[in-house]
DNA sequence: GCGAAAAGTTACCAGCAGTAAGTAACGGGG
DNA sequence: CCCCGTTACTTACTGCTGGTAACTTTTCGC
Protein backbone atom coordinates (compact mmCIF):
# COMPACT_ATOMS: atom_id res chain seq x y z
CA UNK A 1 0.00 0.00 0.00
CA UNK A 2 1.25 3.27 -0.42
CA UNK A 3 3.89 2.57 -3.26
CA UNK A 4 5.80 6.08 -2.89
CA UNK A 5 6.14 6.38 -6.78
CA UNK A 6 6.79 9.71 -6.02
CA UNK A 7 4.61 11.30 -8.65
CA UNK A 8 6.06 14.53 -10.99
CA UNK A 9 4.89 17.77 -10.64
CA UNK A 10 1.58 18.65 -12.32
CA UNK A 11 -1.92 17.39 -13.29
CA UNK A 12 -1.57 13.54 -13.07
CA UNK A 13 -2.70 11.82 -16.44
CA UNK A 14 -6.24 10.86 -16.57
CA UNK A 15 -7.49 14.20 -15.14
CA UNK A 16 -8.72 12.69 -12.01
CA UNK A 17 -8.46 13.20 -8.19
CA UNK A 18 -5.23 10.90 -7.38
CA UNK A 19 -7.10 10.31 -3.48
CA UNK A 20 -10.43 11.72 -2.42
CA UNK A 21 -11.40 12.83 1.10
CA UNK A 22 -11.95 8.95 2.65
CA UNK A 23 -8.81 7.82 1.96
CA UNK A 24 -6.87 10.48 3.38
CA UNK A 25 -8.84 9.75 6.37
CA UNK A 26 -7.67 6.24 6.27
CA UNK A 27 -4.77 6.46 5.51
CA UNK A 28 -4.94 8.83 8.59
CA UNK A 29 -6.16 6.14 10.88
CA UNK A 30 -4.09 3.43 9.40
CA UNK A 31 -0.72 5.91 10.19
CA UNK A 32 -1.68 5.88 13.49
CA UNK A 33 -3.03 2.31 14.27
CA UNK A 34 1.58 2.00 13.23
CA UNK A 35 2.88 4.37 14.92
CA UNK A 36 0.48 6.08 17.60
CA UNK A 37 -1.18 9.29 18.93
CA UNK A 38 1.87 11.23 17.82
CA UNK A 39 1.47 10.83 14.41
CA UNK A 40 2.74 14.17 11.60
CA UNK A 41 0.71 15.53 9.35
CA UNK A 42 3.47 14.18 7.25
CA UNK A 43 3.44 10.97 7.63
CA UNK A 44 -0.47 10.88 6.76
CA UNK A 45 0.72 12.33 3.68
CA UNK A 46 3.13 9.85 2.89
CA UNK A 47 0.89 7.06 3.87
CA UNK A 48 -1.99 8.55 1.83
CA UNK A 49 0.93 8.62 -1.41
CA UNK A 50 0.34 11.93 -2.02
CA UNK A 51 2.27 15.42 0.05
CA UNK A 52 0.78 17.80 2.54
CA UNK A 53 -0.51 20.78 0.91
CA UNK A 54 -3.39 17.57 -0.51
CA UNK A 55 -3.93 16.82 2.94
CA UNK A 56 -4.74 20.32 3.63
CA UNK A 57 -7.30 20.47 0.88
CA UNK A 58 -8.53 17.34 1.61
CA UNK A 59 -9.48 17.46 5.12
CA UNK A 60 -8.06 20.86 6.41
CA UNK A 61 -5.26 21.31 9.34
CA UNK A 62 -4.69 19.22 12.39
CA UNK A 63 -7.45 20.29 14.69
CA UNK A 64 -9.65 19.34 11.58
CA UNK A 65 -7.89 15.72 11.05
CA UNK A 66 -8.95 15.43 14.32
CA UNK A 67 -12.69 15.94 14.22
CA UNK A 68 -12.72 14.40 11.16
CA UNK A 69 -11.26 11.03 12.85
CA UNK A 70 -13.74 12.19 15.98
CA UNK A 71 -16.90 11.53 14.17
CA UNK A 72 -15.45 8.45 12.83
CA UNK A 73 -14.82 7.10 16.01
CA UNK A 74 -17.96 8.55 17.60
CA UNK A 75 -20.07 6.55 14.35
CA UNK A 76 -18.32 3.35 14.94
CA UNK A 77 -19.53 4.08 18.89
CA UNK A 78 -23.05 4.46 18.15
CA UNK A 79 -23.21 1.87 16.12
CA UNK A 80 -21.48 -0.54 18.58
CA UNK A 81 -23.68 0.53 21.29
CA UNK A 82 -27.17 0.37 18.84
CA UNK A 83 -26.12 -2.75 17.58
CA UNK A 84 -25.80 -4.34 21.46
CA UNK A 85 -28.70 -2.44 22.87
CA UNK A 86 -30.71 -3.11 20.01
CA UNK A 87 -33.78 -0.88 20.49
CA UNK A 88 -35.21 -2.26 24.21
CA UNK A 89 -35.70 0.15 26.74
CA UNK A 90 -33.16 1.16 29.02
CA UNK A 91 -32.37 -0.87 32.22
CA UNK A 92 -29.41 -1.20 34.13
CA UNK A 93 -28.18 -4.25 32.24
CA UNK A 94 -28.93 -2.67 29.01
CA UNK A 95 -26.70 0.28 30.28
CA UNK A 96 -23.95 -2.14 31.21
CA UNK A 97 -23.96 -3.56 28.13
CA UNK A 98 -23.87 0.02 26.47
CA UNK A 99 -21.12 0.75 28.31
CA UNK A 100 -19.17 -2.72 27.95
CA UNK A 101 -19.62 -1.83 23.33
CA UNK A 102 -18.05 1.62 24.54
CA UNK A 103 -15.12 -0.05 26.29
CA UNK A 104 -14.29 -2.51 23.55
CA UNK A 105 -14.42 -0.39 20.74
CA UNK A 106 -12.17 1.67 22.23
CA UNK A 107 -10.14 -1.32 23.15
CA UNK A 108 -10.20 -1.86 19.06
CA UNK A 109 -9.28 1.45 18.03
CA UNK A 110 -6.59 2.24 20.81
CA UNK A 111 -4.13 4.84 19.37
CA UNK A 112 -7.25 6.60 17.52
CA UNK A 113 -9.02 6.97 20.74
CA UNK A 114 -6.04 8.77 22.26
CA UNK A 115 -5.18 10.64 19.33
CA UNK A 116 -8.89 12.11 19.20
CA UNK A 117 -8.82 12.64 23.03
CA UNK A 118 -5.69 13.72 23.21
CA UNK A 119 -5.50 16.96 21.24
CA UNK A 120 -2.98 18.77 20.29
CA UNK A 121 -2.90 22.49 21.94
CA UNK A 122 -4.77 25.55 22.42
CA UNK A 123 -8.18 25.37 21.53
CA UNK A 124 -8.01 21.70 20.62
CA UNK A 125 -8.31 20.80 24.43
CA UNK A 126 -11.48 23.18 23.81
CA UNK A 127 -12.14 20.63 20.72
CA UNK A 128 -12.26 17.86 23.02
CA UNK A 129 -15.64 18.47 23.30
CA UNK A 130 -16.35 17.96 19.26
CA UNK A 131 -15.78 14.26 19.92
CA UNK A 132 -17.50 14.45 23.22
CA UNK A 133 -20.54 16.66 21.32
CA UNK A 134 -20.81 14.11 18.84
CA UNK A 135 -21.64 11.80 21.66
CA UNK A 136 -23.59 13.69 24.19
CA UNK A 137 -25.92 15.04 21.18
CA UNK A 138 -28.07 11.67 20.81
CA UNK A 139 -27.25 10.84 24.03
CA UNK A 140 -28.80 14.22 25.84
CA UNK A 141 -32.12 13.29 23.56
CA UNK A 142 -32.29 10.28 24.45
CA UNK A 143 -31.69 10.98 28.45
CA UNK A 144 -34.72 14.11 27.77
CA UNK A 145 -37.26 11.77 26.17
CA UNK A 146 -36.74 9.00 28.73
CA UNK A 147 -36.66 10.75 31.78
CA UNK A 148 -40.20 12.71 30.84
CA UNK A 149 -41.69 9.08 30.05
CA UNK A 150 -40.76 8.30 33.52
CA UNK A 151 -42.21 11.35 35.25
CA UNK A 152 -38.70 13.04 35.89
CA UNK A 153 -37.26 16.15 35.12
CA UNK A 154 -35.50 16.03 31.67
CA UNK A 155 -33.65 19.74 32.22
CA UNK A 156 -30.97 17.53 33.74
CA UNK A 157 -30.43 16.09 30.04
CA UNK A 158 -27.70 18.01 28.89
CA UNK A 159 -25.16 17.81 32.02
CA UNK A 160 -26.08 14.49 32.43
CA UNK A 161 -24.94 13.88 29.02
CA UNK A 162 -21.20 15.34 29.22
CA UNK A 163 -20.90 14.15 32.52
CA UNK A 164 -21.59 10.59 31.14
CA UNK A 165 -19.59 11.13 27.94
CA UNK A 166 -16.56 12.47 30.34
CA UNK A 167 -16.65 9.71 32.78
CA UNK A 168 -16.45 6.87 30.11
CA UNK A 169 -13.84 8.71 28.53
CA UNK A 170 -11.53 8.91 31.78
CA UNK A 171 -12.67 5.36 32.19
CA UNK A 172 -11.61 4.21 29.11
CA UNK A 173 -8.47 6.06 29.26
CA UNK A 174 -7.62 4.82 32.72
CA UNK A 175 -8.98 0.77 31.72
CA UNK A 176 -7.25 0.42 28.51
CA UNK A 177 -3.69 1.04 30.99
CA UNK A 178 -4.42 -1.44 33.40
CA UNK A 179 -3.78 -5.14 32.87
CA UNK A 180 -5.83 -8.19 33.91
CA UNK A 181 -9.11 -6.05 34.38
CA UNK A 182 -12.55 -7.17 32.05
CA UNK A 183 -14.15 -4.90 30.41
CA UNK A 184 -17.70 -6.66 31.67
CA UNK A 185 -16.04 -6.32 35.19
CA UNK A 186 -15.45 -2.58 35.23
CA UNK A 187 -18.86 -2.03 32.81
CA UNK A 188 -20.59 -3.52 35.91
CA UNK A 189 -19.19 -1.01 38.11
CA UNK A 190 -19.72 2.14 36.58
CA UNK A 191 -23.09 1.09 35.28
CA UNK A 192 -23.74 0.13 39.25
CA UNK A 193 -22.92 3.82 39.88
CA UNK A 194 -24.82 5.59 37.21
CA UNK A 195 -27.87 3.23 37.64
CA UNK A 196 -28.34 3.18 41.60
CA UNK A 197 -26.28 6.54 42.80
CA UNK A 198 -22.75 6.40 45.21
CA UNK A 199 -25.16 5.26 48.30
CA UNK A 200 -26.71 2.59 45.98
CA UNK A 201 -30.54 1.39 46.44
CA UNK A 202 -31.16 0.74 49.74
CA UNK B 1 8.74 41.64 36.29
CA UNK B 2 10.53 39.52 34.83
CA UNK B 3 12.92 42.24 34.01
CA UNK B 4 14.51 40.78 31.08
CA UNK B 5 18.27 42.27 32.10
CA UNK B 6 20.14 39.73 30.06
CA UNK B 7 22.73 37.88 32.00
CA UNK B 8 25.80 37.58 30.64
CA UNK B 9 27.24 33.94 30.52
CA UNK B 10 28.70 32.23 33.21
CA UNK B 11 27.79 31.34 36.78
CA UNK B 12 26.38 34.76 38.26
CA UNK B 13 27.89 36.42 40.96
CA UNK B 14 26.53 35.30 44.70
CA UNK B 15 26.92 31.95 43.72
CA UNK B 16 23.66 31.24 44.52
CA UNK B 17 20.54 29.79 41.86
CA UNK B 18 18.86 32.70 40.60
CA UNK B 19 15.42 30.88 40.54
CA UNK B 20 14.38 27.58 41.70
CA UNK B 21 11.25 25.19 40.79
CA UNK B 22 8.96 27.12 42.75
CA UNK B 23 9.61 30.11 40.64
CA UNK B 24 9.86 28.95 36.93
CA UNK B 25 6.49 26.98 37.79
CA UNK B 26 5.31 30.24 39.23
CA UNK B 27 6.19 32.06 35.99
CA UNK B 28 4.53 29.17 33.87
CA UNK B 29 1.29 29.71 35.62
CA UNK B 30 1.37 33.37 35.02
CA UNK B 31 2.19 32.85 31.38
CA UNK B 32 -0.50 30.45 30.85
CA UNK B 33 -2.76 32.81 32.51
CA UNK B 34 -1.74 35.30 30.29
CA UNK B 35 -1.47 33.87 27.17
CA UNK B 36 -3.34 30.99 26.90
CA UNK B 37 -2.81 27.22 26.90
CA UNK B 38 -0.66 27.28 23.69
CA UNK B 39 2.28 28.95 25.55
CA UNK B 40 5.44 27.38 24.93
CA UNK B 41 8.56 26.69 27.16
CA UNK B 42 10.34 29.71 25.57
CA UNK B 43 7.93 32.34 26.66
CA UNK B 44 7.93 30.41 30.15
CA UNK B 45 11.66 30.76 30.03
CA UNK B 46 11.44 34.52 29.59
CA UNK B 47 8.94 35.00 32.04
CA UNK B 48 11.22 33.44 34.89
CA UNK B 49 14.11 35.73 33.52
CA UNK B 50 16.17 33.16 32.62
CA UNK B 51 16.65 30.26 29.58
CA UNK B 52 15.58 27.27 28.13
CA UNK B 53 18.15 24.83 29.31
CA UNK B 54 17.53 26.20 33.16
CA UNK B 55 13.50 25.14 32.61
CA UNK B 56 14.80 22.25 31.76
CA UNK B 57 16.67 21.84 34.61
CA UNK B 58 14.19 23.06 37.28
CA UNK B 59 11.46 21.46 35.90
CA UNK B 60 12.10 18.77 32.68
CA UNK B 61 10.48 18.79 29.81
CA UNK B 62 6.50 20.17 28.48
CA UNK B 63 5.73 17.00 29.84
CA UNK B 64 6.97 17.27 33.44
CA UNK B 65 5.77 20.76 33.47
CA UNK B 66 2.39 19.71 32.69
CA UNK B 67 2.14 17.21 35.41
CA UNK B 68 4.01 19.62 38.07
CA UNK B 69 1.16 22.32 37.62
CA UNK B 70 -1.44 19.24 37.68
CA UNK B 71 -0.07 18.39 40.79
CA UNK B 72 -0.41 22.37 41.72
CA UNK B 73 -4.04 22.52 40.72
CA UNK B 74 -4.89 19.15 41.95
CA UNK B 75 -3.60 20.62 45.18
CA UNK B 76 -5.81 23.36 45.29
CA UNK B 77 -8.85 21.51 44.26
CA UNK B 78 -8.56 19.15 47.22
CA UNK B 79 -8.00 22.44 49.44
CA UNK B 80 -10.73 24.30 48.24
CA UNK B 81 -13.34 21.31 47.99
CA UNK B 82 -11.80 19.99 51.84
CA UNK B 83 -12.89 23.66 53.37
CA UNK B 84 -15.81 23.08 51.26
CA UNK B 85 -16.89 20.05 53.44
CA UNK B 86 -15.39 20.70 56.63
CA UNK B 87 -14.94 17.28 57.09
CA UNK B 88 -18.69 16.45 57.77
CA UNK B 89 -20.30 12.90 56.51
CA UNK B 90 -20.99 12.52 52.93
CA UNK B 91 -24.64 13.71 51.67
CA UNK B 92 -26.24 15.11 49.08
CA UNK B 93 -25.79 18.41 49.87
CA UNK B 94 -22.26 18.00 50.80
CA UNK B 95 -21.54 16.42 47.31
CA UNK B 96 -23.53 19.29 45.44
CA UNK B 97 -20.98 21.43 47.42
CA UNK B 98 -17.80 19.58 46.41
CA UNK B 99 -18.80 19.81 42.99
CA UNK B 100 -19.41 23.48 42.98
CA UNK B 101 -16.42 24.31 44.72
CA UNK B 102 -14.73 21.72 41.72
CA UNK B 103 -16.41 24.14 39.11
CA UNK B 104 -15.54 27.65 41.05
CA UNK B 105 -11.73 26.00 40.74
CA UNK B 106 -11.79 25.31 37.33
CA UNK B 107 -13.58 28.58 36.73
CA UNK B 108 -10.47 30.77 38.81
CA UNK B 109 -7.78 28.88 36.53
CA UNK B 110 -9.40 28.16 33.28
CA UNK B 111 -6.21 28.60 31.40
CA UNK B 112 -4.28 26.28 33.41
CA UNK B 113 -7.00 23.63 33.38
CA UNK B 114 -7.27 23.52 29.81
CA UNK B 115 -3.38 23.32 29.43
CA UNK B 116 -3.20 20.80 32.08
CA UNK B 117 -5.87 18.61 30.62
CA UNK B 118 -5.00 19.61 26.97
CA UNK B 119 -2.10 17.90 27.10
CA UNK B 120 0.15 18.17 24.03
CA UNK B 121 0.31 15.02 22.22
CA UNK B 122 1.42 11.42 22.47
CA UNK B 123 1.81 9.96 26.15
CA UNK B 124 0.75 13.19 27.23
CA UNK B 125 -2.70 11.87 26.09
CA UNK B 126 -1.86 8.84 28.89
CA UNK B 127 -0.32 11.97 30.92
CA UNK B 128 -4.08 13.25 31.57
CA UNK B 129 -4.26 10.38 33.71
CA UNK B 130 -1.66 12.11 36.15
CA UNK B 131 -3.92 14.53 37.11
CA UNK B 132 -6.45 12.33 37.05
CA UNK B 133 -4.23 9.72 39.43
CA UNK B 134 -3.94 12.76 41.68
CA UNK B 135 -7.45 13.35 42.52
CA UNK B 136 -8.88 10.01 42.67
CA UNK B 137 -6.15 8.37 44.66
CA UNK B 138 -7.47 10.45 47.84
CA UNK B 139 -11.09 9.91 46.37
CA UNK B 140 -10.87 6.08 45.62
CA UNK B 141 -9.20 5.61 49.54
CA UNK B 142 -12.62 8.48 50.39
CA UNK B 143 -15.10 6.26 48.32
CA UNK B 144 -13.21 3.00 49.67
CA UNK B 145 -14.05 3.77 53.75
CA UNK B 146 -17.43 5.47 53.27
CA UNK B 147 -18.40 2.60 50.98
CA UNK B 148 -17.84 -0.01 53.77
CA UNK B 149 -18.89 2.08 56.30
CA UNK B 150 -22.65 1.41 54.78
CA UNK B 151 -21.97 -1.96 54.38
CA UNK B 152 -21.40 -2.16 51.04
CA UNK B 153 -18.59 -3.07 48.26
CA UNK B 154 -15.57 -0.62 48.63
CA UNK B 155 -14.20 -3.02 45.41
CA UNK B 156 -15.86 -0.61 42.94
CA UNK B 157 -13.91 2.63 44.41
CA UNK B 158 -11.05 2.44 41.90
CA UNK B 159 -13.10 2.42 39.08
CA UNK B 160 -16.09 5.33 40.40
CA UNK B 161 -12.86 7.57 41.32
CA UNK B 162 -11.70 7.73 37.96
CA UNK B 163 -15.21 7.91 36.61
CA UNK B 164 -16.01 10.48 38.80
CA UNK B 165 -13.47 12.47 38.70
CA UNK B 166 -13.63 12.16 34.33
CA UNK B 167 -16.97 13.41 35.13
CA UNK B 168 -16.38 16.70 36.55
CA UNK B 169 -13.57 17.30 34.20
CA UNK B 170 -15.94 17.04 31.39
CA UNK B 171 -18.97 18.55 32.80
CA UNK B 172 -15.83 21.39 33.81
CA UNK B 173 -15.00 21.92 29.89
CA UNK B 174 -18.12 22.09 29.17
CA UNK B 175 -19.27 24.35 31.94
CA UNK B 176 -16.93 27.02 31.12
CA UNK B 177 -18.01 27.61 27.73
CA UNK B 178 -21.70 28.15 28.70
CA UNK B 179 -22.78 31.64 29.46
CA UNK B 180 -25.58 31.84 32.38
CA UNK B 181 -25.37 28.66 33.58
CA UNK B 182 -24.50 28.80 37.47
CA UNK B 183 -22.56 26.94 38.50
CA UNK B 184 -24.65 25.85 41.63
CA UNK B 185 -27.14 24.72 39.38
CA UNK B 186 -24.49 22.46 37.12
CA UNK B 187 -23.34 21.12 40.52
CA UNK B 188 -26.81 20.12 41.52
CA UNK B 189 -27.50 18.36 38.40
CA UNK B 190 -24.46 16.15 38.47
CA UNK B 191 -24.87 16.03 41.87
CA UNK B 192 -28.33 14.54 41.66
CA UNK B 193 -26.95 12.06 38.88
CA UNK B 194 -24.37 10.73 41.18
CA UNK B 195 -26.32 10.12 44.11
CA UNK B 196 -29.03 8.90 42.69
CA UNK B 197 -28.88 7.29 39.81
CA UNK B 198 -29.92 7.67 36.45
CA UNK B 199 -33.88 6.56 37.11
CA UNK B 200 -34.46 8.67 40.44
CA UNK B 201 -35.03 7.78 44.19
CA UNK B 202 -38.27 6.22 43.57
C1' DG C 1 46.80 30.14 43.84
C1' DC C 2 44.71 26.61 41.05
C1' DG C 3 41.82 23.24 39.15
C1' DA C 4 37.35 20.91 39.55
C1' DA C 5 32.55 21.74 40.10
C1' DA C 6 28.55 24.68 39.75
C1' DA C 7 25.40 27.74 37.40
C1' DG C 8 24.51 30.16 33.62
C1' DT C 9 24.03 31.46 28.35
C1' DT C 10 24.60 30.94 23.37
C1' DA C 11 23.92 28.50 19.48
C1' DC C 12 22.42 24.95 17.40
C1' DC C 13 19.46 20.63 15.45
C1' DA C 14 15.38 18.17 14.09
C1' DG C 15 10.65 17.95 13.27
C1' DC C 16 6.25 19.85 12.36
C1' DA C 17 2.23 22.86 10.96
C1' DG C 18 1.14 25.60 7.40
C1' DT C 19 1.78 28.18 2.84
C1' DA C 20 3.57 30.31 -1.52
C1' DA C 21 5.11 29.43 -5.87
C1' DG C 22 6.01 26.51 -9.65
C1' DT C 23 4.66 22.71 -13.10
C1' DA C 24 2.12 19.61 -15.98
C1' DA C 25 -2.20 17.80 -17.98
C1' DC C 26 -6.90 18.69 -19.36
C1' DG C 27 -10.52 21.00 -22.01
C1' DG C 28 -13.35 24.44 -24.09
C1' DG C 29 -13.55 28.61 -27.33
C1' DG C 30 -11.76 30.93 -31.38
C1' DC D 1 -6.14 22.78 -34.48
C1' DC D 2 -3.98 25.40 -31.17
C1' DC D 3 -3.99 28.29 -27.27
C1' DC D 4 -5.00 29.73 -22.68
C1' DG D 5 -7.43 29.40 -18.42
C1' DT D 6 -8.43 25.88 -15.00
C1' DT D 7 -7.36 21.90 -12.40
C1' DA D 8 -4.49 18.97 -9.72
C1' DC D 9 -0.54 18.12 -8.24
C1' DT D 10 4.69 18.80 -6.22
C1' DT D 11 8.62 21.37 -4.58
C1' DA D 12 10.48 24.40 -1.55
C1' DC D 13 10.09 27.36 1.76
C1' DT D 14 8.97 30.00 6.54
C1' DG D 15 8.39 30.20 11.42
C1' DC D 16 8.17 28.10 15.59
C1' DT D 17 8.98 24.77 19.19
C1' DG D 18 10.95 21.09 21.99
C1' DG D 19 15.25 19.56 23.20
C1' DT D 20 20.46 19.45 23.61
C1' DA D 21 25.56 20.19 23.04
C1' DA D 22 29.12 23.24 23.84
C1' DC D 23 30.97 27.19 25.79
C1' DT D 24 31.70 30.87 29.65
C1' DT D 25 32.10 32.61 34.08
C1' DT D 26 32.13 32.34 39.14
C1' DT D 27 32.87 29.80 43.39
C1' DC D 28 35.11 26.83 46.59
C1' DG D 29 38.03 23.15 48.49
C1' DC D 30 42.87 21.83 48.99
Amino acid sequence: MSESISRRPGRPLGGQLVVDREHVLDAAERVIRRDGAGSSLEAVAVEAGVTKPIVYDRVGGRADLADALAERLADRMVLATRTALAGETLSQTGLTRFIEANLRTVADHRELFLYVTGGSTEQTALGRLSLAGMSTQPLAKTLAVWRSGIQQDPGVAEAWAFGIVGMLQMVSQWWITQEGLSAAEVAGQISELLWNGLPGRV
